[in-house]
DNA sequence: TGCGCATATAATTATATGCTTATATATTAA
DNA sequence: TTAATATATAAGCATATAATTATATGCGCA
């Protein structure tokens, strides 16, 4: 019996290349590092990266667009989370091995009071 | 006593992006994981990829900017390898897994008989 | 030395990317 | 229904990237 890797999954060279091309953004790194740990909605990125909330918006659609991360509106909220069933995850969570923990953040958001509490 | 995972070593989200970026590329992505079946020189790469000589400079020049790759000449030619001594190997190693081989690509060489016989 | 081959660099052009501003949509609460 | 908040999308602009052509450099050999 030949033992199953599932930390591996080939994908073609085209395809990651796309997804690497995706995640060599220091932004949609760290968000992706994020997602990680925990679920994040769209105005606590705004004030992680102080950054426009277009920019963050167009940062999670491309994201979208590739099926990494997921949406879920949550009342006037929407909170991205790592899609776990992408074709795409274990490279993901592999390539995140190497990057430092953004938990810090969230801390910050904590200590700003700007933690939304609708989770 | 603390277990060493040699697969892993954390680097700063910056630096991944930008290791992520520069293999963001079909082109380089093949590349890099050509040198990590065996050494290249850069008119075979024109071969392969059947793209001009100053283009697949400029993509090996990238790579090597970022010590990805190093060049050996080699009488005439020059002579592109994986650096394993790389701060970026392992993450680059762990890439790798989830591509297919391009090993076809020397085969490919081999028939055409293009490969060239320095090494 | 001078020629031919291999490679590198420079300059240019076309396209892609990321950000901004402006505007549209969706939800909640008054 | 209207106002306020959160998010998405569109358009425009500035910068980055990748390819091409032209040219320079380096090596081997007659």
């Amino acid at each position: 019996m030949i033992k199953e890797d599932k930390s591996l999954k080939v994908i073609d060279v085209k395809d990651t290349a796309n997804i690497l091309k995706l995640l060599g953004d220091k932004t949609r790194l760290s968000m992706v590092s994020m997602l990680a740990e925990q679920e994040c909605c769209v105005c606590e990125f705004v004030e992680i990266f102080q950054m426009s909330q277009p920019s963050i918006s167009q940062h999670l659609r491309k994201m979208r667009d590739l099926g990494i991360v997921k949406e879920q509106r949550k009342g006037q909220w929407v909170v991205y989370s790592l899609n776990t069933t992408s074709e795409y995850y274990l490279l993901v969570r592999e390539l995140l091995k190497h990057v430092p923990s953004q938990r810090e953040k969230f801390d910050w958001l904590e200590e700003k009071g700007l933690r939304i509490t609708c989770y």
